[in-house]
DNA sequence: TTATTTTTGCGACTGAGTTGCATTAATTGT
DNA sequence: ACAATTAATGCAACTCAGTCGCAAAAATAA
């Protein structure tokens, strides 16, 4: 634990967050930042701005991890749980400001619920 | 294409999926297996059930693929869309009866929705 | 500036999943 | 029952996301 520096590397990635609005695979942000920084550099950015509560992460259709900007998200607390939506066609991510409603099951515990809907996005249906 | 062959193997895989009634990682396959077949075997088995509508895939919380019977699905079709539960104490995984709720999204047409549950089951509970 | 602590780059590694190919086993036809 | 055909398997090598240890570099504190 410590102080979180707020280094060349750090201030890159999140100013990409703050100008998509869309989520984004791993994959994307390591061939995004090629040259400028390392591949496990990127991914232990990532993992700090999660327990910072600047981003959530969450599984693509393919299992891949996927980022993007959190609202109203604290150190201690991640708030903004909702959906995802993948476009099959275009693959573009993005959260969904939709409540998911959870359903009660009978002698467990439900803690999370994660909802991941997939199809096709206006830009792919035009 | 062409016929699908019974073997030994596929008979073993057939058979553990009507014993047990929870889900199971492929993880645990491949380890349940381990010197009856081939990692890339069973690989190969699950793709095949799956085409066929006699098993269906989903990706656990760890992003792992896991997989479970069907019920009325076939070859043509996957009918039984459900959710799935994972305890986060003890690991394991089940199908879930309970209808997903699609939202509708504004020029988005939605085809598939995947929702993980996790928490704690009710062994667990106790 | 100097000392301290965090972050980074690098390279090696892990583990799930895939693939090509030669061999083996299941099915089909006679 | 047997041979011919074709699908399934074993194996080993591979891919690719993600992790890790460690020495060097950068950021913060003194
Ligand atoms: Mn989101
Ligand atoms: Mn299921
Ligand atoms: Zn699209
Ligand atoms: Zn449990």
């Amino acid at each position: 634990m410590g102080v979180v520096r707020n280094t060349k590397s750090v201030k890159l990635v999140n100013d990409l967050f703050n100008e998509i609005h869309s989520a984004i695979g791993v994959v994307e942000l390591v061939e995004k930042f090629n040259g400028q920084m390392n591949k496990s550099t990127i991914y232990r950015i990532l993992d700090r701005l999660e327990d910072e509560g600047r981003v959530h992460s969450f599984l693509g259709v393919n299992g891949l991890k996927h980022y993007a900007k959190c609202h109203d998200c604290s150190k201690s607390e991640h708030v903004d749980i909702h959906p995802h939506f993948q476009c099959t066609t275009c693959g573009k991510v993005e959260c969904v400001s939709y409540e998911i409603k959870i359903p009660r099951l009978s002698n467990k515990k439900i803690e999370q619920a994660q909802l991941l809907l997939t199809g096709t996005c206006e830009v792919c249906l035009a």
